[in-house]
DNA sequence: CCTTGACTTCGAGTGCACTCGAAGTCCTAC
DNA sequence: GTAGGACTTCGAGTGCACTCGAAGTCAAGG
């Protein structure tokens, strides 16, 4: 048979055997096909919507959002509009958190300078009693 | 008595009072002075370290090692490195981040071309039949 | 034959960050 | 003086996304 075993689509996906098969009960991915002895047998499809399922996990959609999405995905052509809606939808959040981020780092990176200051400063110190000790 | 109530900071630093007393109770946040009544009356210190908090928060930190970083401000100034050592692994990890949430977005960018396609060609299947009904 | 080990299903448990509700207190306005 | 409404504490509940463990099945190796 061909297909990969669940065992070797964790590793190369980077998700663990429960959650494939999490996201199967959930109908994130469709039934997956079953040897003879009942394991699963991942095809190239299934695969290529992990991969989907991960992008969308990481624009931040949440696993009920991502279901109805799969569901339209499998109702046909003619939900491609509503697809485009949602992708578009999240793509602008997405777009948003990545200015924030931008941002916090900015701001982070202000914090960092100011403690740098600090230590600058608490290196200084010693020097200075130092400084006057002797004087 | 000066000082802010909470209602009015919920409003204005965007958090809801159950989160502010709750931050309080975690010790993320020193306890807020509490007026005659026994109601919190928040200083500007108090709002500066919110919006710090809020900083943290946003650059993943977990509540848990809020607690740690505030315990460590609180502890003095010698802890300064350890701050810095640690609000230097969070950059670093929002680096990441937007690194990857670049990565994304041009994922996202390239499934809603291939979907605008989808829809162009869906568009000029009509056509195409309405000439071939009128062949 | 029987142990080992990886798979299966199923429901229950975990960790996080809130979020809520009950019960009580205290000022204000009528 | 009492009804209303916002505050207080406290512990319990929620929602999310896994994550785990028990119990069973199956194929291969010794």
């Amino acid at each position: 048979m061909d297909g990969m075993g669940i065992d070797d689509v964790a590793v190369q996906m980077g998700v663990s055997k429960h959650t494939l098969r999490y996201y199967e009960r959930e109908g994130l991915l469709p039934p997956v096909a079953k040897a003879a002895n009942g394991h699963r047998r991942y095809t190239d499809d299934d695969l290529g919507w992990i991969r989907f399922l991960q992008l969308l996990r990481a624009t931040g959609m949440p696993i009920r959002e991502m279901k109805e999405f799969v569901d339209l995905a499998h109702a046909g052509e003619h939900t491609v509009a509503d697809r485009v809606a949602v992708l578009t939808h999240y793509r602008e959040a997405l777009v948003t958190r990545m200015a924030q981020d931008r941002d916090h780092l900015e701001h982070l990176d202000r914090k960092l300078e100011y403690y740098e200051g600090v230590l600058a400063a608490a290196n200084a110190v010693p020097e200075d009693i130092t400084r006057s000790v002797r004087a």
